[in-house]
DNA sequence: AGCATTGTTTCACA
DNA sequence: TTGTGAAACAATGC
């Protein structure tokens, strides 16, 4: 489920409910998921904290704490999602924090790809997919000669945008996920960027990425929901992408 | 059984 | 050096 949407409202639920509370113990031990952390190093460094304040650039959250302590990444990798109050699930929950008022904080993750460190990298984010200017857009999304749909999915170029918004955005504007980034037009990149800003409110605002208008017919023998054409399927940026041909140049 | 999967990182190669 | 694509990662569902 995580893009850019699932990512915000998680975001949006830590900011409302996770604010101002104080962290008694973390559930740190997955070392795969908190790698490079060994376990207890997350909880030696938060217990005590308050969390201050919940960002978001992209797909990656990262959670201030007060008295200096340190900036608590998280990230939903291919399939997490983060509960608060909620009972504690066994299996899944990868990561946690406890507060004090006995409360739960919980990266939920079937797939295990999901992430937590201290003092995440942020360095290689490109500006957050739904606030590049449109300067920065054509600079950074118009160049390369690789596919378009590789280049909106790079998180160093626009942050935010994966599979399946990739798939919404290129067919809502008509744009064939084939061509080569540095081949479309100032024009061309101008309605890319604003297809990409109409998808994320859209998929903000009916609760995330897969309520795109084109994902039911992403699958084989699907058809295009405007013009009924046949969808064209292949591997692109080694993600499975559906595209409309008669409508997508 | 085998394959696909909404994400990221690493590595081989041009 | 820069860029691109494939594979690896983990676990689940069809």
């Amino acid at each position: 489920m995580p893009e850019l949407p699932e990512a915000e409202r998680a975001r949006a639920l830590i900011a409302d409910r996770g604010l101002g509370r104080v962290i008694a113990a973390v559930e740190d031990g997955d070392s795969y998921v908190c790698r490079p952390h060994a376990p207890g190093e997350l909880a030696a460094a938060l217990v005590g904290r308050r969390l201050t304040s919940a960002n978001r650039i992209g797909k990656t959250l990262w959670l201030e704490t007060d008295r200096g302590g340190p900036d608590l990444g998280l990230h939903l990798g291919m399939a997490g999602r983060i509960v608060i109050d909620e009972e504690p699930h066994e299996r899944w929950d990868r990561f946690a924090l406890t507060f004090d008022d006995g409360g739960r904080l919980a990266l939920r993750d079937k797939r295990r790809l999901g992430r937590a460190v201290l003092e995440p990298d942020l360095s290689r984010l490109g500006p957050d997919a739904a606030l590049a200017t449109r300067a920065e857009f054509r600079a950074g999304v118009g160049r390369g000669a690789g596919p378009i749909k590789a280049r909106i999915m790079d998180q160093a170029v626009i942050a935010g945008v994966g599979n399946l918004l990739a798939d919404e955005i290129l067919w809502q504007a008509r744009i064939d996920p084939r061509r080569p980034a540095n081949q479309l037009s100032g024009p061309e990149l101008d309605a890319l960027r604003r297809a990409v800003r109409a998808a994320v409110r859209h998929a903000l605002r009916e609760g995330g990425a897969h309520t795109g208008a084109l994902n039911p017919h992403r699958e084989r023998d699907g058809h295009c929901p405007r013009c009924g054409a046949p969808l064209s399927r292949a591997r692109i940026a080694g993600r499975t992408t559906y595209w409309c041909p008669a409508e997508q140049r």
